[in-house]
RNA sequence: GCCUCAGUGGCGGAAUUGGUAGACGCACAGGACUUAAAAUCCUGCGUGAGUUAAAUCACGUGCCGGUUCAAGUCCGGCCUGAGGCACCA
């Protein structure tokens, strides 16, 4: 039909040499802060699901700019990770030249897409001038105490012999080689991330986020209100600590729990006259993995410690300690105490183990399960009298501080990031270690610490990065005695560059600063920030911390970095399943791009459905969205010349003007596309169209299908660049059509329909409906109960 | 198990938030143009009854009940699917 390829060429280059779409840090307009996440740039090239969100933000981006605001949309690479880092291991060339080279496709790719993205702001985490601004972000955190190390568990494979994230160990088998992953302790760079636990929650009301993200991300966190008990260990000066949410049951208790990791093992080991069979139990429980030991449907397994008891602090009785590994290390103290009659995870243990259960709250019937309900308390001590769970838990709490065995506690699922990797592949931890002055942070003026350029990426066989090989970069000075010192040898994990990008991009080109004072207070919050739900919780947590951590050093002048977080929903293969090469349901967008063009591909993709949810792909209905370009085209032969809008399409061409502006608005791109379809098959119906028509259809459309819309609008003359001039703008008073269908129901069910005025009074409109012969057919002879009447609408009769 | 969302023709999906269910597109069928095909254009298209054709009628938004003149939309109880959390005390 038209030349697609050459078109969409065209206009790119002249965007591009025009700097049509860079923002300016420097403007008296107002800002808007668009933003989708920055891709891995992966050697599978782009995906027709980034296509997906890289368009929709981008008709949002176009029409703000052209409603006259200054606009910040960014791309950029998120670009360190283990992919890279294989193919240099397996060919022996650098990280950076294979990621050089997927940046250049990808980029290519997206540009034949005709993003409106601000390509002078492009930024790389794996670039140096980016990481040395990640590197002195962590210095900040050390120096302000937010950074440790600890000992903490990886998942080892011994095969690859390298440290594997959780996900890269489901199942407990390692992806890439298949072979069994085993525990490890080594020391990781931790930050104290639990320490915002509550600003992470209380900062999501600052946000505009979806519902379900905010959800996920309380869940994740995790926050639970209790209390801390201590439990004196009979015959020792000492006591075990336990958090519970259910204080008001402790004159239920009658069994204590420990993890079998607690300290009290070890410590107790001349006491416990099991200590051997406790041992074994430890044994078995440490090779277990993290889904085989917290897989619900399995049994309660536990012994028994001999020769130790504890002491219930409300009413002196001795208890039973067991160790059992449903009780989680990390969670609370690592130790719990056990009312088998009202929990049930106690309740299965004590059944098992055939352990007392005694009820302390009316209600259920525990000889065949836990009562988790509410209730009037019993065989409570102080609290017999309380009649509900609200009322005793609070009275608890106070005895339990006024008589100083207990006090209020929170507790978090939310746990301190592990931010250690042994890998080459990602920002040095600028530390270095030295004999006599233990850690200490690189220099802020030796910032970046680089990457080396070797050509062996191979790592260690004690679980050390490869870096740990690279000597001559190890071997350094100690900042402070200048003595013989090591570098820390541990890299950043991915999500350390992606938690600030968005920052970089106000002021990438800074290098006095991450980000200036300046940039930051105009561009302030990014307004929408899309992404998968994948990210939902880490990624968008992560940087949140991030962000709040860096406001309260006063390097940021608010303390949320996103208003709104959208989600896209997936785009599938054909066959309804998500897209993989496997499946060989992989569509390639740029065989579609040559083939139908990037405006087909960009308005199919956003009429393919509700953003938010996943569709699966359909060559007609790209092929549809090509075919109404093509009668776009096609259109441009009915022009009369004439500068006013066709008479009769005036209020049919308002309503297209609004309903576009506010479906953009509102991320419904779908029904946008649907309502431009409906205006051009009215001017379709018509001999001849105004220039006027025309360029306003042209307008509407230009968002979405950029390049053949200003082709068109330049081909006949229609006046100015459609990207540089207003939006179009509707008339108030040409929305309402003079003539509405009136519906007149009777009895609840639709009767007739009449075409009326739109003036018509409710009176007329009465008389009218009941002069239609279908509606008499139901009312004559008949009394009429009640009518009513809706203004504009339709008039509703009952009859009896 | 808990939390969040969703369920509408053959398909993708609309429906101004209680007011004509099925917009728009795809697929399909019939027709026009053509030697023919493609492209394009026109017509039809929820199911059933009805009629030469209409008109018209009944049923219909996962299932059962309720509120209302009026329910895809609100309320109660289920079923199914997707996602998040999960032995978190």
């Amino acid at each position: 039909m038209y030349n697609h390829e050459k078109i969409e060429a065209k206009w790119q280059k002249r965007w591009e040499e025009e700097k049509v779409f860079e923002a300016s840090n420097d403007s008296d307009k107002e800002k808007f802060y668009y933003l989708v996440e920055f891709p891995y740039p992966s050697g599978a090239g782009l995906h027709v699901g980034h296509v997906r969100s890289y368009t929709a933000l981008d008709a949002m981006a176009r029409k703000k700019r052209m409603q006259g605001y200054n606009v910040l949309y960014p791309m950029g690479w998120d670009a360190f990770g283990l992919p890279a880092e294989q193919y240099a291991i397996k060919n022996h060339i650098h990280p950076s030249k294979a990621v050089e080279e997927n940046i250049k496709t990808f980029k290519s790719q997206i540009k034949s897409l005709g993003i409106s993205f601000d390509w002078s702001r492009e930024i790389a985490t794996t670039d140096p001038e980016y990481y040395k601004w990640t590197q002195w972000q962590f210095l900040k955190f050390y120096e302000n105490d937010m950074a440790y190390k600890a000992k903490k568990e990886i998942n080892w494979c011994p095969n690859c012999k390298i440290g594997l994230s959780n996900e890269e160990s489901e199942g407990n088998v390692c992806e890439r080689c298949g072979g069994p992953v085993e525990k490890r302790e080594k020391e990781q760079w931790m930050l104290k991330m639990s320490k915002y636990a509550d600003r992470l929650l209380e900062g999501l009301d600052k946000t505009e986020f979806l519902e379900k993200i905010k959800v996920a991300q309380v869940n994740w966190i995790g926050k639970s209100e209790g209390a801390e008990v201590d439990f004196k260990i009979k015959g020792v000066d000492d006591i075990l600590k336990v958090f519970t949410t259910r204080c008001d049951t402790l004159y239920g208790v009658t069994f204590m729990v420990i993890s079998p990791e607690h300290k009290f093992i070890s410590k107790y080991e001349n006491l416990i006259t099991n200590i051997d069979e406790i041992k074994k139990y430890q044994r078995e429980a440490a090779k277990k993995t993290e889904i085989e030991r917290t897989d619900m449907t399995k049994e309660k397994t536990g012994v028994k410690i001999e020769g130790m008891m504890a002491i219930n602090p409300v009413n002196g009785k001795e208890i039973e300690i067991w160790v059992s590994d449903y009780v989680l290390t990390n969670y609370g103290t690592g130790a719990i105490m056990a009312v088998p009659a009202h929990d049930e995870r106690d309740y299965a243990f004590a059944k098992k183990f055939g352990i007392d259960i005694i009820p302390v709250i009316e209600g259920g019937d525990i000889s065949k399960e836990a009562y988790t309900g509410d209730g009037k308390m019993i065989n409570s001590g102080v609290l017999n009298g309380c009649t509900n769970k609200k009322e005793s838990i609070s009275k608890m709490l106070d005895y339990l501080e006024e008589n100083k065995i207990g006090k209020r506690k929170v507790n978090y699922r939310l746990q301190d990031w592990v931010f250690s990797r042994q890998r080459f592949w990602g920002e040095p931890i600028p530390m270095i270690y030295c004999d006599k002055c233990g850690w200490n942070p690189v220099p802020y003026e030796d910032l970046p610490v680089t990457l080396p350029e070797v050509a062996s990426y191979e790592p260690t066989d004690d679980g050390e990065s490869p870096l740990a090989n690279i000597t001559n970069w190890v071997n350094t000075t100690c900042p402070k005695c200048k003595g013989i010192a090591k570098r820390e040898t541990d890299t950043m994990p991915n999500w350390a560059g992606s938690s600030w990008y968005y920052l970089r991009y106000m002021d990438p080109h800074n290098d006095k600063e991450f980000v200036s004072k300046k940039a930051l207070n105009y561009w302030n919050m990014v307004d929408y920030y899309n992404g998968g739900m994948e990210h939902a919780t880490r990624h968008l947590l992560y940087a949140r911390f991030w962000h709040n951590f860096l406001y309260d050093q006063g390097l940021i002048p608010y303390s949320e970095p996103f208003n709104k977080r959208v989600a896209h929903g997936m785009i599938l293969g054909p066959n309804g399943e998500k897209m993989s090469k496997s499946k060989g349901n992989v569509i390639n967008p740029d065989d579609m791009v040559k083939e139908y063009g990037a405006d087909a591909l960009r308005c199919y993709e956003l009429f393919i459905g509700d953003y938010s949810m996943d569709a699966a792909w359909s060559e007609n209905g790209l092929k549809g969205c090509k075919k109404f370009l093509d009668r776009i085209y096609r259109l441009k032969d009915k022009l009369n010349g004439s500068n006013e809008y066709t008479k009769s399409l005036e209020i049919l061409i308002n309503q297209t003007i609004k309903k576009v502006t506010d479906d953009l608005e509102n991320m419904k791109y779908n029904t946008a596309v649907s309502s431009l379809m409906i205006l051009l098959n009215e001017l379709d119906k018509l001999e001849e169209i105004t220039n006027k028509d025309y360029r306003t259809l042209l307008h509407l459309l230009n968002p979405i299908s950029p390049h053949i819309t200003e082709e068109l609008n330049e081909m006949c003359n229609l006046g100015e660049e459609l990207c540089k001039s207003s939006w179009p703008i509707y008339d108030e008073n040409k929305l309402i059509s003079e003539t509405f269908t009136m519906v007149v129901q009777v009895n609840g069910k639709v009767r007739g329909k009449i075409e009326v005025s739109t003036d018509t009074t409710e009176e007329e409109m009465k008389k009218l409906s009941k002069e239609i012969d279908n509606v008499k057919n139901y009312i004559e002879g008949k009394e009429i109960v009640k009518e009513v009447v809706v203004p504009k609408k339709l008039v509703s009769i009952v009859v009896k």
